[in-house]
DNA sequence: CGGATGATTGAAGGTTTTCAAATAAAGTGG
DNA sequence: CCACTTTATTTGAAAACCTTCAATCATCCG
């Protein structure tokens, strides 16, 4: 299995991966909470969200669910057997998300038939791996503060938000919590703390303004102000 | 960057993939705390633990360090480069690590070279991400008693360590702690509960003997005995 | 408009961290 | 090989933090 999330579009090569390897995608227009690849499925094969958010989650034994992956718009993520545990799901979050499937056969052959191909494919999978080692930094350690703080930080930093001054978020109160393994109540306090210490605002329930950047830092990696 | 960890050997094929990448490598002896690579280089490569155990930190801003990985024989990981935050560092844990360098150009080259080293190739990358999702579950959720069972019973299924009657950790207290998000108090806690409720024994400070998975497993999905 | 979902706040209770101290084991240098 | 230093483990008690439970409010959607 599974995601190659967060796999961020940098140079002009990676502009000349995506125009070849859509030559060999499917488009699909998906619906609120549609599946997107499952766990127990027997094809592999590679995906490039276009536009809207999905999220990855698990099944865990006991019945409750957990997100272990969220992609934006140009993130990778792959649907791969790998042998064990096959307890997850991805979904689309918003209507009308789209993504782009590829079959893992033909991702391989353009692997096996082209050096440079090769190795771009390569850095897609890297960097979704280097994305999630930041996700585990962001909900290993600290406050809930600081892991929201973060949260916030990276969701601002990603390609598909940058330089954005208003930030749409395209999860709840409830999946950032489930993400970040705390608490909504405790998500909601925060951002309302960050709120009334002036270092965001929330314009509407579903967006978020950083007002004071050098203080969200702060709050990311000490927890105080 | 990064790390391609818990890759497990599974098939023949394996084997094979395995037998094939070593004619490329160059094997080298590690002593205890030794830099294995680190995220500032400018060198891509591949890397197979072969005895031994490494761990992969990451440097905060505020000077902290934080265990992101564990690596334990027959793991792959990876240290290239893909763009942007580079404050980490893998290193060998005990004195004689052994591992196994293999430049990724030839790494590129083999995969472009043939379908199906290409393939089994990615196979490799998409565990470790496979692993590594595994490791968030870990550390996301629920009490620190859960995560403590968990990392024991991951730990034995590592094919390293699977079937040997007693698990000899290669972390201290403190790297677990590190490594599941806790204080190392908590973490010297859960052991000694579950060793009081005879679920574990300690034959020796860095010994761990699972004497009864069920109660193990339980207390790992829910805390609750 | 009404129902459902999501967001927010308060208060009580439970966990975990932090601080402090004691003990044990391992490594060092003589 | 021993004394000494350093590192690692363990336990206790208080404080900080987060979760849970409950209730209220807002928003979206039909």
């Amino acid at each position: 299995m599974h995601n190659l999330n967060h796999a961020r579009s940098t140079s002009k090569k990676r502009d000349e991966l995506i125009k070849t390897v859509d030559a060999i995608g499917t488009r699909k227009r998906c619906k609120r909470r549609e599946e997107i690849c499952v766990g127990y499925e027997r094809t592999r094969s590679w995906h490039r969200l276009v536009s809207g958010a999905a999220r990855r989650y698990s099944i865990l034994p006991d019945g409750r669910r957990q997100i272990t992956a969220l992609f934006l718009p140009g993130d990778f993520f792959g649907c791969y057997l790998t042998g064990q545990d096959e307890g997850w799901v991805i979904e689309a979050i918003n209507e009308g998300t789209i993504i782009i499937e590829y079959p893992a056969s033909r991702i391989e052959a353009l692997a096996a038939g082209d050096l440079i191909m090769a190795r771009e494919l390569f850095e897609v999978v890297f960097q979704a791996i280097s994305a999630l080692e930041e996700q585990v930094l962001t909900i290993v350690r600290g406050k809930a503060a600081e892991k929201v703080a973060l949260f916030v930080l990276h969701l601002a930093e990603h390609p598909s938000i940058a330089n954005a001054p208003i930030i749409t978020l395209p999860l709840t109160r409830y999946d950032i919590a489930d993400y970040l393994g705390v608490s909504p109540e405790t998500v909601c306090r925060c951002f309302t703390d960050l709120k009334n210490r002036g270092v965001i605002r929330l314009p509407a329930r579903r967006q978020i303004e950083i007002m004071n950047r050098g203080a969200l830092e702060n709050r990311a990696y000490q927890g105080v102000a």
